[in-house]
Parts: C-alpha cells; sequence; structure tokens
DNA sequence: GTCTATAGATCGATAGAC
DNA sequence: GTCTATCGATCTATAGAC
C-alpha cells in the first residue's frame, strides 16, 4: 500500500495541474483526489516545484528517447513535404504516452502548455537541461529539410508551431465546449495531430513548395 | 490626485498581470506598483475579476470598433493571398493598441494568453458575450476567403492561428531570452506579427494555392 | 512511511474612522 | 475617496508521535 503512494500522488497530481493549471492546483486538493496524507507529497517529492517537475519527467523519460531514435533513422527530405513527413514520424512516440497514462498524450502536451507560462521558466529550463540534446537534434533535422530557410526565421516558425500545438491543447477544455456547441463534434487528441500537422508543416515551410 | 487611482491601478495590475499571470499576481503587489491604498481596488472594481475583465476593457473597446471597420471595407479574395491581406488588415487596429498605453498591442496579447488558459473560461465568456459579433464578423471574413474549407477545419486551423499568436507573445520573455542569446535579436512585437502573418496565412489556407 | 497538528506566510475582502 | 486594521480563509511546509 506504501509503495505506490507516489504513483497515486503523481497520477491525481498530473489531472488536476493540466484542469486548473499549477498554481490553482493545490497540494490539498492533489492528497484528497490521491487518497493520501498531505504530509505525504513533502515526504515523496520535498516540495510542489519538485512534484511537478516529477509528473513531467515520467513522460520525458519515455518520449525523448524514442525521438532520438525517429531523429537518427530520419531520411531528410526538403520542402512542406520533407516537413510533413519529419512531423507525422513524431506522432507515434507521442502516441506512445498514452501508455504511460490513460489520456496520457494529452495530458503530457496539456501540462507542457501550462508549465510554458506558468512556471515562469522553471519548467523550460528543468526541459533544456535534461532534454536539451533532444530538442537540439530535432531542430538540426528541421533546418536539414529547409536549408533555404535562415536560422532565425526557422526560429520563429519552429516557435509558432510549437504555439498553435501547446495552446490548443492547453486550452483544449475551452475548445471543446465551443466545438461540441458549435459542431458537436468530440475533440480528442489524435484529431487534434492530424489537423495540426498539415497546418504548422505548411506555416513552417513558407513559400517553398 | 483621488481621480486618477482608478487609472494607476489598471496600469500597474496589467504590468504585473502580463509578467506574472493573473493568479501569481495580488492585489498587494498591484497596489504597491501603483503607489495606492489596498482598499482602494476593492472600492474601484469591487474585486479582483472585475478587475482583470476592466484591464482587458480598456484595450477591445479600442479594437473592436476598428476591427468592425475594417471588415465592413474589406473585399474577398480567396486563397491564401486573401487570407494573408485580411490578416494584414488586422494589423493597424492592432497597432493602435500601444496608443492606449506604451507597449499595448504587446500588453493586450499577452494578457489575452494568460486569460485563456488561467481563467477557466470566466474571459472567454466575457469576451463572446460583450464582443462576439465583431469575433462573429471576422470569421465569416475568413470563411468567404476560403469557401472550400468546410466549418469545423476551419475552426480547427483559426485556433492554431490564435495560439500561435497568443503563444508567442504569452511567453514572449522566455522567446527574448533565447533569441537574443542565439541570435542576439531584440523581440519586439510588430517583428512578431510579420513572421507571424505569412506563417498563419499558409497553414489557415492549407492546400490551395 | 503515515499520520495529526500546527507553524508561518499570504491571500482577497471588508469594517469603520477620517 | 483614502486610510488602518483586521477577519477569515487558504496555502506550503514541517515537527514529532506512531
Amino acid at each position: 500500500m506504501a509503495k505506490d503512494t507516489k504513483v497515486r500522488i503523481l497520477n491525481a497530481a498530473e489531472a488536476l495541474f493540466a484542469e486548473q493549471g499549477f498554481t490553482q492546483t493545490s497540494m490539498r486538493a492533489i492528497t484528497a483526489r490521491a487518497d493520501v496524507n498531505l504530509a505525504s507529497v513533502n515526504y515523496h517529492f520535498g516540495s510542489k516545484k519538485n512534484l511537478i517537475q516529477a509528473v513531467l519527467k515520467r513522460y520525458f523519460d519515455v518520449l525523448m528517447p524514442q525521438i532520438d531514435t525517429v531523429l537518427a533513422k530520419h531520411n531528410v527530405v526538403t520542402g512542406v513535404g520533407g516537413v510533413q513527413s519529419l512531423l507525422m514520424s513524431l506522432v507515434p512516440p507521442m502516441m506512445t504516452l498514452s501508455n504511460v497514462r490513460p489520456k496520457g498524450t494529452a495530458l503530457f502536451v496539456q501540462l507542457l502548455g501550462r508549465g510554458y507560462n506558468e512556471t515562469q521558466g522553471h519548467l523550460r529550463r528543468f526541459i533544456m537541461h535534461d532534454y536539451g540534446k533532444s530538442v537540439a537534434g530535432l531542430m538540426a533535422a528541421l533546418h536539414a529539410s529547409l536549408p533555404e530557410v535562415d536560422d532565425h526565421e526557422l526560429f520563429w516558425r519552429l516557435h509558432f508551431a510549437i504555439g498553435s500545438f501547446v495552446f490548443s491543447m492547453a486550452s483544449s477544455q475551452a475548445l471543446t465546449e465551443i466545438a461540441e456547441a458549435d459542431f458537436n463534434q468530440d475533440v480528442d487528441i489524435q484529431a487534434v495531430i492530424l489537423h495540426l500537422v498539415p497546418f504548422v508543416s505548411q506555416g513552417i515551410a513558407g513559400h517553398s513548395a
């Protein structure tokens, strides 16, 4: 019983963090949902900040090695098609996050979005410190597909693409409400990604055919 | 002296809200920065939630009538070019927000991004209630430029586009750090928009030429 | 490793004098 | 309209018994 207290906390925390954001989720809410004692969070994780990192680490440790593998096998193709095929090759690794936890893929992206503008850079620094090499590899692969686009232009386009993804998932609850109200359509992560990849591929590749 | 207390509060609040987010900004921090008494916020605005709405209302009341005017004069052109020209026509109204306040355009977009995933829909409901007509007009104009794209596909692309914009500005502090470190390049709102418009125009228009 | 109890800080909001 | 003072609620974190 004692052994899975950490996991119970992680599971409860990620759900609440994704729904409400980090700041607006209290340790009391987390421990109540996990059905564990309030003090156990600090015993197992030391602090709330560490808990936030631990929640994301569970996903990054699964995702990043797969991305490294995909990038190592990746064949460079230039232009929109190349960007799109590169991005599509990242989809299966992303989808395996739902093996970590039910709805894991959606949770992960939501958490990423929350982290980007709620933690004042703490989370970003944590990511770049622990997984910076994988991120750099992805940027290099993208650059190889678009040799005519210069560095800082590619920098912009990549962040617009991240914004599209992260914002859409971070506000997916709002979007779900809108989409279901307007179109009576269910919103799930796979649908978002399949709509997203062509969008950002076009945007990233720009005017190149 | 008494007369501009409301304005002092609004100015201090918007700066802190944009920097730190709504939840993480206390009324004490706001009143300290505004150099007014703590109790004056509740006297003038009633609550923190009302203050948040008042901060955004200052910008919406300037922006939305201009967007209505632009849309009324807009000539429909289909395809990527039409989308791009439509979006470009929204840039001047956006830029006038810097007349409301120094750096007003950037502040507004940052606040919008914060509001979208920090206020649990309160702000979105406020916007749609007070300015929903203008938003609907913009969507209709976009649809006219892309008659071959169906409703829910356009819905997705539009939200990706909003995500690109809002995320980029909401995390502009982080992006500024990265950009200046990597490319020694200053990041300002005009630069973001000029990079963004082609990106989202391509993305929204999709495969249509 | 789990619990109770509580320290210590901070929050939004308000009562009431001026 | 502005101020002091404070209420009552909430928060993270920890000490110490078991």
